[in-house]
DNA sequence: TCGGCGCTGGAGAGATCATTCCATCCGCTG
DNA sequence: CAGCGGATGGAATGATCTCTCCAGCGCCGA
């Protein structure tokens, strides 16, 4: 038996709801209802409440899906078919959800990138920390440090972009042609 | 003096503070003192309220920005220079904004994607739209069809990718370096 | 068995949300 | 000048929001 305890079912609905539908959207009501939760067990666990929640939410999410990316890039035999994995698992998973799971934090990072720097950091590092993490790969397979690090940051942007427009136009495929291209730029890098 | 109806003063707000804050995030309340207006106008020019308002703020921001790419994208010497002149004058208007204008429909479009069909309807038509703009440039440049097109979604990709990277980051210049690989991939194609 | 404490249930405070309503106003036309 | 219809000001609606409070629950060490 896997026992969940209240803190963790707490972040694991708020995780889901402020993926798929982003900060403001989200309700604390609907957040505790999912999670089967009183609402005082939320302002115990997170007494910044709703903000404290998105914090975690958004380092958590963060650090997993880094995770997820690490193994794909590390069980591929070069980072070119790595990158090509990365954008089909996305692609995938877009699809396995209904076009609703995509990235763990854009919805939120976008939402708030204007209005509340603190979360802004959060999501900030987030991003930097999976640069790095792909950069370090590239850098491994070869490519120059400034290279590898421009490379990764190309990697999440279009990454990024292809979520976006794969969630609103509900079509994978230019996911997974993303991937395909951003193959090419790893392929070209590592020729050089 | 350019005078400027009621109805132009609640979108033109609108538009703004969608683009920047979202739509759950936007209040009505907000809208309509920056407009200075009465809640009853702004029901009186859309009836379907704050809902209304958004499909026309999508709506008229996605074909005034497809206008500037156009005209940014035809006044180039040729398409290489030409997305290459997009990317920079993106990064050049998020610098200027204080990393608060960035794409007009992005933030809306990733936060209703999941929740609101007709709006996500709209971000998609607009989407397509500037797909179309840009696919029927390359074509016109020598490139095939297919490949034009696919040129295009990457193009549409990768500039929303360096949008949501710049205003996280508060960091222009991945944007920029996305324009120098996306100019190089418009190259590519050219030549094949 | 008892005391202490982390945790929870539930009620509700206080603010803000989108929306509605109606009397009134303004500019146009007859 | 009379009258009509589009547009507006402002109050009030009910719903929903985040957050607080406190009594009491169950678990665990002594």
């Amino acid at each position: 038996m896997t026992s969940t305890t209240t803190r963790e079912r707490l972040l694991g609905s708020a995780r889901t709801l402020f993926q798929r539908q982003g900060f403001a959207a989200t309700g604390i009501k609907q957040i505790l209802e999912v999670s089967d939760a009183a609402s005082a067990s939320l302002y115990h666990f997170y007494p910044g409440g709703k903000h404290d929640l998105a914090a975690d939410a958004i380092r958590t999410s963060g650090a997993e899906y880094q995770a997820l990316v690490e193994s794909v890039l590390d069980s591929a035999p070069d980072p070119c078919a790595g990158v090509r994995a990365c954008f089909d698992g996305a692609a995938s998973t877009v699809e396995a959800s209904g076009y609703q799971d995509a990235c763990p934090i854009a919805t939120v990072a976008s939402e708030i990138a204007n209005t509340d720097d603190e979360l802004r950091q959060a999501c900030a590092d987030v991003f930097d920390s999976w640069i790095d993490a792909a950069a370090k790969r590239f850098r491994a397979a070869g490519v120059k440090p400034a290279a590898a690090r421009e490379l990764a940051v190309t990697f999440i942007m279009l990454l990024e972009g292809g979520f976006l427009m794969a969630r609103v136009r509900r079509d994978a495929a230019p996911l997974r042609r993303a991937g395909r291209t951003m193959e090419a730029l790893v392929r070209a890098s590592l020729d050089s």
